[in-house]
RNA sequence: GGCGGCAUAGCCAAGUGGUAAGGCAGAGGUCUGCAAAACCUUUAUUCCCCGGUUCGAAUCCGGGUGCCGCCUCCA
């Protein structure tokens, strides 16, 4: 299993802290809006790298925070007349309407950072005594000249970013770098109670103590986007490194950004797409095909043409999930052939997901399998094992990829389903009398209803488009 | 200004030294009353440009062009 490790900037073979277990964290969403399709690709991503360890046979620890306290929720908070936990309560409640509709599994844990405050405050304390923080007038700043590896992670050194900062000059900061760990409460704002009085936590502090909670020191694998580099991921480490003296993540995965017309698709852009708006036009899984048709750190365009195309890809899976389910296989044991070369493309499948991930690759397999199963019902040889054996197969897609194949999703609205059986009635009725134009009538006029009508051998079938 | 990434067919997209996966779209064919689905064939002598290394490069090196990102909240 090799591991694209962004510490590095290599390449390396993943070795667990604990053979068989795989320890990681992902930082999860601000709760202070509906989460974007940006903020859905790690999401998707990160499932489908926990999938496939799991599917492996390892067990995943898996971590997702939310951030349910910082400036944009206490902003919104007020603006909506709301507490700022009970604005993240809400958003925590639609964030798993979305990513449950886009296939991703709970975390082993979802820790909420107003929940950790104590935790936060016992790090923030030992930065002090161990000599990496100092505290102004209620805040608490990280001084980055006492960590000597600051920028590690990012591949920049202290005096260019000096150089380079266009961070406004805080006075209170002995480095304009110095970053936040602890925020004085200004009037108004939610607080908790602190060493240095009331307050709340900087944004980078929360992963670092939330992960050394759940997963321990020096745990496996950190992942997030690849705007979090720096100077969050950056800071986490410093942050983590210098409370406990040993290294933090091993490694570290970034995915790249969703685009929209080639510019990064982001908040502050104006330029983004709610998941749930999403969701209006296209089904969960089809968004999930979407996303894990290009390598996690290559950047993704998004647009509705090519939303259409992953559906286009998507039903030709589905429509040889459909064709397996009706044949009547012949009995008999599964062919050798059948399985040699099943066999193969699992093994190219797992060769591309053990080569960093690689879902674009690990997809190819699949197409193949398509093909390959649909020649093998043409042909009229397949047997009931051979069928098992796709079957199986495609079993492994769907665990790893988190997309279920040939099942179609509910739409919401009435069951149609007896009118359209009317219909396929009459119009057999006509077809057999020959009066081919009603009958055509009929199935054009469905299409244009969004029913799809094909013939087959074994009767009519039916789908909404 | 500093740091980093990318450039492969009409479109999307794998591929990091051995002669271009896969998907979408298109064309022709088989099947069908006609369609749909499915299958077969077909669509890049070539991987942004110019040099170089090599028996051999999309893949390595140098230069150029274009696009994007990070350095500020951001997945």
């Amino acid at each position: 299993m090799k591991i694209y490790n962004t510490l590095t900037k290599t390449k390396e073979e993943f070795i667990p802290r604990e053979p068989g277990k795989v320890y990681m964290y992902v930082c999860g969403p601000t709760t202070y809006n509906y989460i974007h399709l940006g903020n859905a690709r790690p999401i998707v991503f990160f499932d489908t790298v926990r999938r496939y360890f799991e599917y492996k046979g390892f067990e995943v620890i898996y971590v997702q925070n939310f951030t349910d306290i910082d400036d944009k929720i206490i902003k919104r908070a007020l603006e909506e007349g709301i507490s700022p936990v009970e604005l993240g309560q809400k958003y925590i409640i639609e964030y798993f309407k979305d990513a449950d509709r886009l296939g991703v599994k709970r975390a082993t844990v979802h820790p909420k950072v107003t929940e950790h405050i104590p935790e936060i405050i016992e790090m923030v304390k030992g930065l002090i005594e161990k000599g990496y923080a100092y505290e102004v007038e209620g805040d608490v700043y990280f001084a980055v000249d006492s960590f000597p590896d600051y920028g590690k992670l990012s591949g920049r050194d202290l005096d260019e970013l000096k150089a380079g900062a266009r961070v406004e000059v805080d006075e209170k900061k002995k480095n304009p770098l110095d970053f936040a760990l602890w925020k004085k409460a200004k009037p108004g704002e939610p607080f908790w109670e602190s060493p240095w009085g009331p307050g709340r936590p900087g944004w980078h502090i929360e992963c670092s103590a939330m992960s050394l909670k759940y997963l321990g020191e020096n745990f496996d694998i950190h992942g997030g986007g690849a705007d979090l580099v720096f100077p969050h991921h950056e800071n986490e480490v410093a942050q983590s490194e210098a409370f406990t003296g040993k290294p933090f993540a091993r490694y570290w995965m970034h995915n790249g950004f969703i685009t929209v017309n080639q510019e990064k698709m982001s908040k502050s852009l104006g330029n983004f797409f709610l998941v749930r708006e999403i969701l209006e036009k296209f089904p969960g899984r089809v968004i999930r095909f979407f996303l894990l048709s290009t390598h996690y750190r290559s950047p993704l365009d998004f647009d509705d043409k090519k939303l259409n195309e992953a559906k286009a890809a998507l039903e030709r899976v589905d429509n040889f999930v459909q064709n397996l389910k009706e044949v009547n296989p012949l009995p008999g044991e599964a062919r050798k052939e059948i399985q040699e070369k099943i066999t193969n493309l699992l093994r190219d499948f797992n060769e591309a997901m053990e080569d960093d991930f690689n879902t674009a690759q690990a997809m190819a397999s699949l197409f193949e399998l398509v093909r390959f199963g649909n020649t093998q019902i043409a042909s009229g040889n397949l047997t009931a094992g051979d069928k098992k054996l796709f079957e199986e197969a495609l079993n492994v897609y769907t665990r790893v990829f988190g997309i279920e194949f040939g099942v179609l999703e509910e739409i919401a609205g009435e069951d149609i389903t007896p009118l359209v059986e009317l219909l396929i009635e009459v119009r057999a009725r006509l077809k057999k009398e020959k009066k081919y134009d009603l009958a055509d009538f009929i199935r054009d006029e469905l299409k244009k209803q969004g029913i799809l009508l094909e013939d087959t051998p074994k009767g009519v079938r039916w789908k909404r488009v």
